[in-house]
DNA sequence: CTGAAAGCGCTAACAG
DNA sequence: CTGTTAGCGCTTTCAG
C-alpha cells in the first residue's frame, strides 16, 4: 500500500494534510480558515495562512466537490461550433456563467454516434446543463431532467417540464415576406430545410403564411444545409432553372451569402435581378448589405446561463421535496433589418 | 449523521452501492463489470448489467476522478471570446479534444481583476491547460507548470520550459509590405498596437523591416484596439489628417473592415484612393475582397489540444521522476491572400 | 475555538 | 472470479 503513492506518478498536489501539519493544527481548522476565517482565532488563522502561502496550497476541486456534493460548474451542449451563430451564443453563455462564478464545460456533439454517451458523461460533471438544437433525443433530456439534473433547452422544441428559450421566427418571417411583397415580387423561393431545425420550420411557416394571405402559393423549400457551401449549391440550381424567382429567402445568413456570391459571380445582379435575404444578422451581412433578421444570440446564451443557475440554486435551497416551479418558456424577439440585398429603398428606410 | 442525506437535498444520484446490492454482488464487481467486463464471469456480468440498466446508473465522475487521480478533462483560457478569431481556435480545440475523449472547460478572463484566481480554480479542475494571449502573468504560468500541471501556450510569448504554439508574423508581414511596394505605394500607415499583442508586434516588425529595406521609414503605428470600432476611429483620424497614406496595413481584419467601411462612407475609394489590408482572413474578408493574411486558427487550437494531451499522457506514463521532454516550439505558417482592397491586379494573381 | 472522525462515490490492491 | 478494504482530498457534524 505504501507503494501506491509512488506508483501513481500523479501531479504532486499539496494536500490539506500537509498544510495542517505544517501549521500544527488539524485539517478541520485549515478547512475552516479557508472557508469561514471568522470562526478561527486570529493567531491560528495566521499560522494556517502562512502555511498555505508557503506551500502554495490550492484545495482540490475534486475533494471539495465530492464532499459538498456539487460541481460549481455547468455545461452547454451544441450540435457543433461552426459559424458565428454558435460562437455568439457561447459568448453570451460564458459571460453570464462567469459572472455567476461557475465554470463552463462545453461539448459539440457533431452528429456523432456516441453523442448521448458524451452528453451523459458531461451531465456527470456539472450541476446543470444547457442543451441546444439537435443534439440529443427528447427521451434523454426527459430522463436527465427527471433524475434531478436542472436542464434548460435553447433553440429547440420544448420538452414537458423543461425550461425552454427560443427566438421569434414566425412573426418576423411574416414581416420579411410582407416587405418583399411590397417590393412587388410575386415569385419566391425559400432556401433551407424546415425539417432539420425548428427555427427554420418557424421561419418558413411564417413566410408561407404571409404569402398565402397575399394569394400566393408558398414555394416548396429548396432543401439544403446551413453553410456558405449550401448557398453555392442553391445558386447553381437556381441558375439552371427555367424560371427564376424574383426573391430568395434563405434559412440563415450563411446560405444567403453563399447564394448571393455565386449569383453575382455568374453575372446575376443582386438585388436587381434577384433579391436575396438571410437570417441572423452576422457581421458579414452588415458589410455586404444583406437584408436579414437580427437574432439576439448573446442574450440567448446569457439568459440560458441565468435560468440554469436559478434552477441549480433553487434546487439546493429546496428544503424537502417541494415541487419545483413550473417549466418556463421564453421567446426572444427578433428584428427585421432592411438592407440593399432585397431591392432599392428610399434612403430613410435603410439601415446604416 | 442519518440526517445528512436528507438535509443535503441533492440530486438523488444512484450509487455503486445500490447497484451492488440490487445485483447481489460487491461494489468491486460492479466497478469491474463497468471497466473491464472480461474479468467478470458472464452470469455475474449479466446480473450487474441489468441492475445498472434498471437503476439508470451512471458512475459519478467525481468519485471516479478522485480515485483515479485524474479529471479526463482539460481547459483552455482565452482573453475573451469576441470575434471570429477565438471562435475558430476554440472550434479546432474542442474538436481535437473530443476526439481524444476529453471534456473541455473554457474560461475567458476578460481582463478581470480576479483573472489569476479564476485560472487557478480552473487549473484544479483539469489535467492540463492551454493558455492564450494576455490572460495571466508569466509567473503564474511558471508556477502552474512547475507544480506539474501540463501547460501549452498559444499565441503568446514563450515562457521557459513550456510548450508554445504560434503563427508566423514577421515573414508574411514582410511579404505583405513587399506586395504593396510593388503596387508603387510609398506612404504607409499601420493601424494596431504592437505593445498589446506579440502577434501584432511581429506583424509590425516584419512590415517595418521590409519598408526600411526599400529605403522607406516605417510609419509610427496608429495605436488602436482590435475591433471594428477601432477601425472606425482610425478612419476618422486619417480623414482629418493633412496628408493621407496610400496604403494602410491593419493589425487584423476587423480593424481593416471598420476602416474600409468608414472610408467608403466618407467617399474615399478603396483601393483607388487608399489601399487597405487586414490579417486573419475572416469570412467577411473574403466577401468584401479584403487583402489579408490567412492564419490557420483551427489548426492552432487543434494542435494545442493534441500537444496538451501528449503532455498529460506522458506524465501519467512516467514511471519515476524521469525528466520531462524539453519544451516544444511551433510556428505555424501563414499565407498572404491578395484581393481587391490593396489595388488592382492582373486577373491571375487574384484569389477566388 | 479546535480536533476526531464519518462520510462523499469510486478504484485498485490484496487476499481468498 | 469475487469480496474486503484502504485510500483519493475535502467538508461537516459532534464532542470537547
Amino acid at each position: 500500500m505504501a507503494m501506491k503513492a509512488l506508483s501513481r506518478s500523479r501531479r504532486s498536489g499539496v494536500t490539506i494534510y500537509e498544510v495542517a501539519r505544517r501549521a500544527g493544527v488539524s485539517i478541520a481548522t485549515v478547512s475552516r480558515t479557508l472557508r469561514e476565517p471568522e470562526l478561527v482565532s486570529p493567531p491560528t488563522r495566521a499560522k494556517v495562512q502562512s502555511a498555505v502561502e508557503a506551500l502554495g496550497f490550492t484545495p482540490s476541486r475534486l475533494g471539495r466537490s465530492l464532499a459538498e456534493g456539487r460541481h460549481a460548474a455547468n455545461g452547454i451542449v451544441f450540435p457543433h461550433l461552426v459559424g458565428p451563430y454558435y460562437a455568439e451564443v457561447l459568448l453570451g453563455y460564458e459571460e453570464a456563467a462567469a459572472d455567476l462564478r461557475r465554470s463552463v464545460l462545453i461539448l459539440a456533439t457533431r452528429d456523432r454516434p456516441d453523442a448521448t454517451e458524451q452528453v451523459l458523461d458531461l451531465a456527470g460533471r456539472v450541476d446543470g446543463l444547457v442543451i441546444m438544437g439537435r443534439t440529443v433525443a427528447d427521451e434523454v433530456i426527459t430522463e436527465m431532467s427527471a433524475s434531478g439534473l436542472p436542464v434548460v433547452l435553447v433553440a429547440r422544441l420544448p420538452v414537458p417540464n423543461v425550461d425552454t428559450i427560443r427566438t421569434e421566427n414566425e412573426g418576423t418571417g411574416g414581416q420579411l415576406a410582407e416587405h418583399l411583397l411590397r417590393h412587388g415580387y410575386r415569385r419566391f423561393a425559400f432556401a433551407g430545410d424546415p425539417d432539420r431545425s425548428p427555427d427554420v420550420a418557424g421561419r418558413y411557416a411564417g413566410i408561407a403564411n404571409r404569402l398565402r394571405m397575399a394569394g400566393i402559393r408558398a414555394p416548396a423549400p429548396i432543401r439544403c444545409g446551413f453553410d456558405i457551401e449550401a448557398g453555392h449549391m442553391v445558386a447553381v440550381r437556381l441558375l439552371k432553372a427555367r424560371t427564376r424567382p424574383q426573391a430568395v429567402m434563405c434559412a440563415n445568413d450563411e446560405v444567403a451569402l453563399g447564394l448571393r456570391h455565386r449569383l453575382i459571380e455568374a453575372g446575376v445582379d443582386v438585388p436587381y435581378d434577384i433579391a436575396v435575404t438571410g437570417w441572423d444578422d452576422l457581421m458579414t451581412a452588415r458589410f455586404v448589405g444583406l437584408t436579414t433578421v437580427r437574432q439576439p444570440m448573446r442574450e440567448l446564451g446569457g439568459t440560458a446561463a441565468r435560468w440554469l443557475h436559478d434552477r441549480v440554486t433553487q434546487q439546493s435551497a429546496d428544503q424537502d421535496d417541494r415541487p419545483p416551479p413550473a417549466a418556463r418558456r421564453l421567446v426572444l424577439p427578433t428584428q427585421l433589418v432592411i438592407r440593399r440585398s432585397c431591392g432599392t429603398h428610399p434612403r430613410e428606410e435603410q439601415e446604416q
